[in-house]
DNA sequence: TTTCTTTATCGTAAAGTTACGATGAATCGG
DNA sequence: CCGATTCATCGTAACTTTACGATAAAGAAA
């Protein structure tokens, strides 16, 4: 951005945001299901994965790490990554309150389910109170 | 990017990332928001409770068009707008493809019930046959 | 120690994003 | 027809992201 607003916007719409950025780059999602797969990974292989420079991997994977999605620890020379629970979710929740609303509104096609999507809305009162 | 290398990666992982994109802003989240709140809404309307100058609004609902995530259509002068209901549905099926791969992998945090099954129903749409 | 391996970081070029004012294009009201 | 309104698009400035080679840092192996 020219200027940075983000201070305009809630701080609601500037989490969500923030995390969709996380996951607005084909390599970055790629690494997340290679992880996802893999349950831990050492870069290396990690960067055997992604068809990119092992730089331009070792900056997508803190770019990750600083979105809270994956948790990296050194092991020797090497450096171990793994999904952060918390992260997802923590993302999750984030992208179904979002979803939750827009699905709410454009009416829901078929009552799939899943997730903690429909206990939160089983039990929430109601979507027009957000501000935050 | 300094080179365009989308082909590179699988087309799925690309979508995903096209998807989180379309809402890795927090005007393009608002707007969504706004949308969801009064299920159609002129342009000027937006534009008032957006903090940012019309033509950047404008800017947002363009890219938010192009993802499919809205639809616009004109009335006289105006412009109304609208959530795109498969869009918005394919938004939810193609990021709980990567949440669900995620969820399955960290282990559900709060499980108090029977574990394996329910996730296998939750998160089982078609996980294996990924390549495209 | 010296060397190799592994990974993070630096520097930088290319490309993309974001924001705005200005300008068009279309419609409505007179 | 003339002016006002509404919105999209253009042009452009400021900033960010992406990608890579080169290099540094740190442990393992010799």
């Amino acid at each position: 951005m020219p200027l940075s607003k983000t201070d305009l916007f809630k701080p609601k719409d500037v989490r969500v945001a923030a995390m969709a950025k996380a996951l607005a780059h084909p390599a970055r999602v790629a690494i997340l299901r290679e992880l996802a797969r893999q349950n831990e990974c050492v870069c290396g292989e990690i960067v055997s994965a992604i068809p990119l420079a092992q730089a331009t991997v070792s900056q997508h994977l803190k770019e990750l790490k600083t979105a809270g999605l994956i948790k990296g620890e050194a092991d020797g020379p090497r450096s171990c990554y793994c999904l952060d629970p918390d992260g997802i979710q923590l993302l999750m929740d984030t992208l179904d309150g979002l979803l939750g609303q827009m699905e709410a509104c454009c009416g829901v096609p078929a009552p799939k389910t899943q997730t903690a999507k429909s206990k939160k809305t089983a039990s929430g009162k109601k979507t027009t109170s957000n501000s935050s």
